[in-house]
DNA sequence: GTTGAAAGATCCCAGAC
DNA sequence: GTCTGGGATCTTTCAAC
């Protein structure tokens, strides 16, 4: 991975429609090892998928709410569970095993508070969880699905 | 927006490649109606864009920490300042405005806790914050970008 | 809503330098 | 890496029903 992949990879996560002919001119190449580049990152899997993003708000599920979960249950099994009933759950759009106090966090999206008592319900009905705390966000002021690239390294495979 | 629309939102969210052919047919529609409603729900910003999401962990940005931050200063132009300097840091990739005893949530991506730790300097160099706290992330084990859609409205307009 | 058609853009992949 | 080219595919927009 090079200057230029990062470049591409910054126009793509910005935009996914632009024509390669366009990325490779805005990045200094011709179409051809452009496209090649692009195919060889899906290949690789640095680029996982192209998706639409979608308006929170104008499909009705503009309020997050951050679940923390205390457990006394660590097994493995307990965990695989938990997984699996999270990912049954569309409101859940993030879902984290922490370090320090707190053993879980997730997001949950939902269109309001009504709706996220019904969600809490739900969860509780088909996982026991002990010490569950609810935080409601006001506003969401930044959400990007582009992940910074500075930190992407010149790999050996490049040389 | 209808049920159709929706399916046609669930297909879109999974893999915006899809050819629009493709899209109609699974939704029951031929290619001008289908390719229609998609145009539609771009004008009226449903669909905001269409990204490329990317493997964190192979774009070495596989750590993610929770952010939580107090502060005494609750003036508007205060709040604009922090957004701001926020909007230049590619490593917040989301920030929330909490009710409850944080009063905001940032979630950040880096290589690893030496990373983090260069940008917290960064962050805190910037704008005066008091009380911060980090949580770190072990395990992310579910991400999507796509939103519920099980509460999107049948608006007016479609009648 | 449907089908069919057609123009233009883009993708994909060659071959040659 | 560059360029050219060509066929397949897809998008986009017709007209007609």
């Amino acid at each position: 991975m090079d200057k230029i992949d990062r470049k591409i990879l910054t126009l793509l996560q910005k935009d996914a429609t632009m024509p390669v002919a366009e990325i490779g001119r805005k990045v200094g190449l011709s179409t051809t090892p452009c496209w090649r580049r692009i195919q060889k990152m899906e290949e690789d899997g640095v680029i996982k998928r192209r998706v639409a993003v979608l308006d929170p708000v104008k499909v009705n599920a503009g309020v997050t709410v951050f679940v923390s979960v205390k457990t006394n249950e660590h097994s493995e099994g307990w965990l695989r569970k938990f997984a699996a009933t999270v990912e049954d759950f569309a409101e859940v759009v993030e879902f984290y095993r922490m370090s320090g106090d707190v053993d879980y966090l997730l997001r949950i999206v939902v269109p309001d508070i009504g709706a996220y008592d019904t969600f809490y319900k739900k969860l509780i009905s088909r996982i026991a969880l002990t010490d569950v705390s609810s935080s409601f966000a006001m506003e969401q002021i930044k959400y990007t699905t582009a992940l910074p690239l500075e930190f992407a390294l010149i790999s050996d495979d490049d040389k």
